[in-house]
DNA sequence: GTATTAATTTCGACG
DNA sequence: CGTCGAAGTTAATAC
């Protein structure tokens, strides 16, 4: 990893073309060729970039101040470093990071849904997790107190297009005899977050919003492992 | 903006949980607070990071090792630097960044298209651009040779819910009598790129597909202006 | 390897 | 200031 602080200019032409004015800024060039612009500021984005798997060049411009060009592997994407003067340039060995370990993310929201269908609707069983149809996945396919069959899509962020996920899966599912003895197949859209719009549209087509809650329902999980004892 | 490089732990609690190993990374601090944390590889995205407003405290662990805690402003977020070995430390005045020049995104494309809208289907002309409805503007609002009503979707990439996208507006226009009185409105579809299965789902609700090339509308234009003079 | 989906998405525009 | 849609999205996962 080597760390360059320097006044420099930038241009990119790849999937669009873009340009940065003259202005002191952080280039990190990883050990895998892949060059990040950083400025003092933004956020985690670099003002600009090249992907790895990538080169870089090191040469000369006509007015003979150094240009770093890089140039992608296999797309014709360049990038464009003229270096008007380096502040700071070091090297380090940094070696191969173990990676990031996370936890809470939308797989974990379905595990534990599935453990408390409850939660979403009073008398809620689970049937099965990833009901499988002809256009994808159904997340938690459940049944009610009266037997009717409940569609369940999870979200962390409930938007626009879960609703519309869910829409087509029940237009699916209701076509089914097996699943519809009883009466219609029922949606449930459960997000941490609904949008407004994505709340609307689920009303709009009798489709029910459940907001829910990771850490109560962890507290929970935490609950029944203490009853097993 | 501070770069410090060194062997560490970290710890993230909020949206979600994540740790990071015992390992030698480079750690960025912003001057507004943002702190990002980079391994040898990956892309630009950091292994772990703090998005502004947030504050560093920088403080020493139970073991007496120094620990940075960042915490955001707004929310609970937290994320704990355990620094157990500093490689490099330096800090650098930036300034603020001009910022980045963008051209070739969506935008352009819908300029090009409504300067050219025969490219998506003979004889077809421009009415109007951002066609207001009441669930939101339509790209392009077109008509064909034979008078009828065509709405254009313009997507960089065209995916599945762009085309969802597109058949609400469709429905939503061939209820207004203005625009169905010599037929009902026709629907576009047109992305530099559209995946199988939005082509599929497009196709089987009468929606047409248009593959637009940038470079090749690019020099339409230019050629227009040439033939200007 | 390809395609689909989530993401601590971030970022910009608009009402 | 919230909401909505695009992004050189990137990254993980299923097929």
């Amino acid at each position: 990893m080597r760390i360059v602080v320097a006044r420099c200019q930038v241009d990119y032409a790849g999937r669009l073309s873009a340009h940065l004015p003259l202005a002191t800024r952080v280039l990190m060039l990883k050990s895998d060729g892949s060059v990040l612009i950083h400025s003092d500021g933004g956020s985690y984005k670099p003002l600009n970039w090249m992907s790895p798997p990538c080169t870089v060049r090191e040469g000369v411009a006509e007015d003979g101040r150094p240009e770093w060009v890089v140039t992608a592997g296999k797309t014709d994407d360049t990038l464009r470093i003229l270096i008007d003067e380096v502040l700071h340039d070091t090297s380090h060995e940094l070696g191969i990071d173990p990676g990031l370990q996370k936890d809470g993310v939308e797989k974990h929201l379905q595990e534990l849904l599935a453990e408390h269908p409850a939660t979403l609707s009073d008398g809620l069983t689970l049937v099965r997790r990833e009901f499988m149809t002809a256009i994808g996945p159904v997340d938690l396919m459940c049944r009610d107190a009266e037997g009717l069959s409940v569609a369940v899509e999870i979200k962390r962020r409930g938007d626009i297009d879960g609703v519309e996920q869910l829409t087509r899966y029940l237009d699916l599912l209701n076509r089914d005899p097996a699943l519809t003895r009883k009466g219609a197949v029922r949606g449930i859209f459960a997000a941490q977050e609904i949008k407004p719009q994505a709340r609307v549209l689920a009303t709009d087509r009798g489709i029910a919003c459940a907001l829910v809650d990771y850490d109560v329902l962890r507290g929970m999980d935490d609950g029944a492992e203490h009853r097993l004892f």
